[in-house]
DNA sequence: TCAATCCGTATC
DNA sequence: ATACGGATTGAC
């Protein structure tokens, strides 16, 4: 062949002439770098981070360049690298180190994750805009010399008396066999020194260059509660925006303005305009020369982050990544990202990956949002992959929303991150006033409201609000979550005795119970015909919006859901009816807000039931008035259970603890790290019997999955999660390896455990 | 004693 | 998927 001839005449590039490759292979035992020759004629394009093709085991597969080094351990012939894809360097080595880090503690490939890391090249994208990058790229880089990528360079980064092939700068990440990162400031490793009061473990902060550097700079880098910084003048010098309602908030700034790697978990005031507290935070880290990313839940708050940020950092300074963009808009956004022209990159989930220079700061909001986990493998979590992009960086991260997550306040009772909140006082001024309703149900005297009857608490709450010109916020729960049941006879949908609410059924229990207020409806009866047995059949919110419409007639209803979401609605007498997450903000607050959305509360089956319940009501409740400006939120549910009192008192802190409390005493994550293998029996016993369990481990199951398959739970304590995770990806391997023909699944804290 | 064939394993 | 090494087989 004439191709053989060619191929015969390849020589090996003069320096550095081999290149370690991620083969672009899902098998657990080829998670390694391959090593091939790099042909004279690729030296040039054949840098750390480009895509390349190369022949393994007899196929073409797409592969990532990790790094240049002069020799190989291999013991056979290496193969050229059969082609550059492109000079474009794609992967961060920031990102590969952050890849391969990820791929470990989720038990999974570094090629899996580098699929999730690094969009589909757009061939016609990169060459649109790359001469134009290429001619500027020197001045748009004014971190060249400090950055990752000036040591990535195999001409500058090799002296000729490297000894060992490794000693090259590159992307080249820990080996898979590497297990437990023994930073002590890492968020698993400090959960192991459980004893270490907070202040021993934060001090480890101090060891940051930056920390320790300024003489200005206060010593805990993680920001200490300073009451002088909340009402001194220093806010004009510095000012702080709204920041400065919280009391770490302007020393917060300052330290991320100053490039000291501060943690923080942010508990947002009710009414807070937090995107544009965001966008600050952005602002002051940029301000300090360094780079941003800030991960949101979903497209709307993304768009919220986005107009922010413009107008914070003026135009051209960021990039938003949307899932919904096509592959070769998100291409030309990622480029903007990868060739360091934006310094701060805002997005979905995916985001999380998004290359930025110098970071100096990650954001996630609202972490407790179930769209932040990745649902391919390795599965890994946003917040999870922030902070270890947090800890590898050794750069700031902020944990924020309305709402705590149980992973949050163990970041705070590790120590690892400090507290963002607002003195009592200000929470006061700024609350709704909340109250519960179970008790006080009555029919409406209004006789329109007849067919929908409220709690009268929340009923009038709400005729006051729309009488008094406000808008109305009614929160209820997602259509298709809980069939709801109807009269097996008359088909007249079934109603809760109590509030009207639609009945459903949960599970395996034939006592249907209300999606509203909770309440069982053991001996439910027809009142049409007084049939006893029920049909499954479904309400959505539209209905419930009909309905409700007619409990307070002259009023317009809109609705806001999953197919078609209201962003914003004007400062007017109108009903909202919305499902969890789905609410509108309204121009000047709502002026109440009712909280119909208990089912969650309910089910017992799910751990994170009142954690989630607790979130969406904290969500909804947070776009109401303040109480001095007329704002009441009227929660639909029993006074006395601790989401409510929570609500009440608005205490995410307090809640937050309190459920990582139970699930130390339980064993549950967060506070014990579980994972799941599921497959068919065989299969999942198979790779169980060859996994090498750390000590202590538990195994709990089998449970039974969907269709003929099973699924095991493996617990550790949170100091073994590092071997636990590769003692699965071993076993996996020695699975491929043998070609195991049954699929099994990995999951590393999954995020549904039952 | 050597070539043809089979099987398991690594994949650079 | 394919390529290779080592073991196995069968003919001389």
């Amino acid at each position: 062949m004439g191709t053989k001839g060619v191929r015969a005449e390849r020589e090996p590039a003069e320096r550095l002439p081999v290149a370690r490759v991620c083969v672009d292979v899902p098998l657990a035992h080829l998670d390694r770098p391959f090593d091939y020759l790099v042909p004279a004629a690729d030296d040039e394009a054949a840098q750390p981070g480009v895509r390349v093709k190369v022949r393994f085991a007899g196929q073409q597969v797409n592969g990532f360049l990790l790094s240049r080094v002069e020799s190989s351990d291999h013991g056979g012939k290496l193969a050229y690298l059969e082609k550059v894809v492109s000079p474009e360097r794609v992967l961060d080595p920031e990102i590969a180190t952050l890849a391969r880090a990820i791929a470990d503690r989720y038990a999974g490939n570094l090629a899996d994750v580098l699929r999730l890391a690094v969009p589909p090249r757009h061939a016609r994208v990169e060459t649109q805009s790359s001469p134009a990058a290429a001619d500027s790229e020197p001045p748009e880089r004014p971190d060249a010399a400090a950055s990752p990528d000036a040591a990535v360079s195999p001409h500058a980064a090799v002296s000729p008396h490297a000894a060992s092939p490794d000693a090259t700068a590159s992307l080249e990440a820990a080996s898979p066999g590497a297990v437990a990162s023994r930073d002590v400031a890492s968020p698993d490793a400090v959960v192991s020194q459980d004893v270490a009061s907070p202040g021993a473990v934060v001090s480890q902060d101090v060891a940051s260059p930056e920390a320790a550097g300024g003489p200005g700079a206060p010593a805990d880098a993680a920001v200490p509660v300073d009451p002088d910084v909340t009402v001194s003048t220093n806010d004009a010098a510095h000012p702080a925006g709204g920041w400065d309602s919280y009391l770490a908030g302007p020393a917060y700034l300052r330290a991320v303005r100053e490039g000291r790697p501060a943690r923080a978990v942010w508990s947002a005031l009710p009414g807070e305009d937090w995107p544009a507290r965001i966008a600050e935070a952005a602002a002051a880290t940029v301000l300090g020369g360094r780079g941003v990313v800030i991960v949101v839940a979903d497209a709307r708050d993304l768009d919220r982050v986005d107009r922010a940020l413009a107008e914070t950092l003026g135009e051209g300074r960021h990039v938003a990544l949307n899932a919904a963009l096509g592959p070769s808009e998100r291409y030309r956004r990622f480029l903007a990202a990868s060739r360091h022209q934006v310094p701060v990159v805002v997005g979905t989930r995916a985001a999380v990956w998004a290359p930025v220079p110098r970071l100096g700061l990650v954001v996630i909001w609202d972490d407790g949002d179930d769209v932040h986990a990745e649902p391919r493998a390795p599965y890994p979590h946003a917040r999870d992959v922030l902070l270890t992009r947090a800890r590898l960086a050794d750069c700031a991260a902020l944990v924020g929303g309305f709402a705590r997550t149980g992973e949050g306040q163990l970041l705070l009772e590790t120590g690892w991150a400090r507290e963002i909140v607002a003195d009592r006082a200000v929470l006061r001024r700024r609350s709704p006033a909340i109250a519960p309703t179970g008790d006080d149900f009555q029919l409406a005297r209004d006789p329109g409201a007849v067919v929908a009857r409220l709690p009268s608490l929340a009923w009038q709450t709400a005729k006051q609000a729309l009488q008094a010109g406000a808008p109305v916020l009614v929160q209820v729960p997602r259509r298709g979550y809980l069939p709801s049941v109807a009269c097996a006879e008359c088909r007249a949908p079934a109603r809760c005795p109590h509030c009207a609410g639609p009945l459903g059924l949960h599970g395996a229990r034939d006592v249907p119970v209300c999606h509203w207020c909770g309440r069982a409806a053991a001996d439910y009866s027809c009142p049409h015909c007084h049939d006893r047995r029920l049909r499954a059949s479904v309400i959505g919110a539209r209905r419930t919006a009909e309905e409700l419409g007619r409990a307070f007639p002259g009023f317009p209803v809109r609705t806001s859901g999953r197919e078609q979401v209201l962003s914003e609605v004007p400062a007017a007498p109108a009903v909202v009816v919305s499902t969890p997450g789905a609410e509108p903000l309204a121009e000047g607050g709502f002026g109440a807000v009712l909280l119909l959305d208990t089912w969650a509360l309910l089910s017992r089956a799910d751990l994170r039931a009142a954690e989630e319940t607790m979130r969406r009501w904290l969500n909804a409740a947070a776009l109401a008035r303040p109480a001095h400006e007329g704002g009441r939120v009227v929660v639909v549910a029993d006074g006395s259970l601790a989401p409510v009192q929570a609500l009440i008192r608005w205490d995410p802190g307090w809640f937050a603890a309190r459920e990582l409390a139970e699930r130390r005493d339980l064993g549950f994550p967060p506070a014990a790290r579980m994972a799941s293998v599921t497959g068919q029996a065989a299969a999942v016993a198979e790779l169980l019997s060859l996994t090498h369990l750390p000590d202590g481990a538990e195994l709990l199951g089998p449970v039974p999955a969907s269709d003929e398959q099973e699924r095991m739970l493996l617990r550790v304590t949170r100091s073994r999660a590092a071997e636990l995770a590769h003692a699965l990806h071993e076993a996996a391997g020695v699975r491929s390896a043998r070609k195991a023909a049954l699929p099994v699944r990995i999951q590393v804290d999954p995020a549904e455990l039952f």
